[in-house]
DNA sequence: TCAGAAAAGATTGCATACGATTTCTACCGG
DNA sequence: CCGGTAGAAATCGTATGCAATCTTTTCTGA
């Protein structure tokens, strides 16, 4: 097999499904903002950029939409999803119920590895954070993200564990339209706090903060319907 | 295998989606148990069973197969989940988690409409589980679930709600493979108190009562490995 | 008789084709 | 100048065809 023909680092997943692998790299761009929401996502474009025919590009929009991270109009096809205020806080207050709950069961569960891996996440967290410039930026909300992933496959229950990769990006869509400040300086700091209460094996404690830090991050998004919701629907595309 | 005998309506789902009509079709058959763990639904026996192309048949496999409700192995086709008694609890663990936030959620939203929509739910319930004979059992299975969807529909948060779809219909194949008694009789007595909490606007009460109504139900299972999880796993089709 | 290999059959993965629907554009009458 | 309409272009929904893969059957040799 011929090494040149490997141009993306998806090289890893060249053996499964195809579409799949087309889904986590859309998925990338959208929780990136690599996509902005309302973003038209056509079958025909995302199969020549992925040089694929339109019934996988299609599997992949499929696929998305059922995330929440496409919309999908019959007729017209998907667009980057779009969240409502309503929706936002429909994604916090799901976050609200189910991260407690998770941040106690990886309390029971913390390896030494996992203690490891949170700490190597943080540190890539600061990192970006220490960084200026837009690419730093998008690879801090990521990394931010990924905390949640991480604690999330640690609590070891891989529906919660989906649930929570749907929550997560949208959140990201949703802090992307919402968002005020740059939340994540203080998210960091949070995140250090809980991987604390977590390596003590205080699960309340954890809980307790990780409902905090849901708050904050919450409390820094602007859900004021901006002139309206019929001129957001209009001006979306 | 018969599922699409109904004479279809084709009322409603007109000139909606038809992959997701059949998605909803052989969902209702694999949690009325009409379809058992493990059978094999190859997407040309969907197809033609609907008289639609792969194409369709495949979406609809696709999505059932994001509910978790179907498992499709690469070249090998879609086959009815038979989930893992490890995979049961984490359905339940899920459903602990969840459900008490959706009955408090829930409890500050009733309105008499609400609560008239339930009677009438409980009053179905309660018919099914006076009759005899395996089609009554069914329905009052798949009652019992809709107890728990009309719950989360009232709770207004969508995102939630779609979660819950996916843990109540797990949750009737885990019953499927995994249950002793007929759990129902008493689980609709807890419906009943879960309903008049709700009425009276006593969250708290309703939220644990929930949660005791979910360990109940997990109670029933029995979730030792059967003769090991290697002949399981062989003997699954 | 039985193990192993080869061929036949069935089923999936994917690409492509074609009709249907929507969107865009140019033209016309007011 | 503008709104409305007919035609063109683009896009989607779905069916179908072919190659690849898996499964089953059949055949061969010990």
């Amino acid at each position: 097999m011929n090494i040149a023909d490997q141009t993306f680092p998806a090289a890893d997943s060249a053996n499964e499904d195809r579409a799949q692998a087309i889904r986590d790299q859309l998925r990338d761009a959208i929780v990136d903002r690599r996509l902005a929401p309302g973003t038209k996502l056509s079958e025909g474009e995302v199969g020549t950029l992925f040089d694929v025919s339109r019934t996988v590009a299609r599997a992949a929009l499929q696929m998305l939409s059922f995330e929440g991270l496409v919309r999908t109009e019959r007729n017209r096809g998907a667009f980057v999803a779009n969240p409502s205020p309503e929706e936002a806080r429909q994604v916090f207050a799901s976050r609200r119920l189910i991260e407690p709950g998770i941040a106690i069961a990886a309390a029971g569960r913390m390896t030494p590895a996992h203690v490891a891996a949170f700490k190597t996440q943080l540190e890539e967290e600061g990192r970006f954070i220490a960084e200026r410039g837009p690419s730093a930026r998008r690879s801090e909300i990521k990394a931010s993200g990924d905390f949640h992933l991480l604690l999330a496959s640690v609590a070891g229950n891989v529906i919660l564990q989906r649930f929570m990769e749907e929550l997560v990006a949208r959140s990201s869509l949703v802090i992307a339209l919402y968002g005020r400040s740059g939340v994540s300086s203080c998210g960091h700091s949070e995140h250090m706090q809980i991987l604390e209460a977590l390596e003590n094996g205080s699960s309340e404690r954890a809980s307790a903060l990780m409902l905090r830090h849901i708050d904050h991050i919450e409390a820094d998004l602007d859900l004021r319907v901006r002139g309206g919701p019929a001129l957001r629907q209009a001006l979306e595309l």
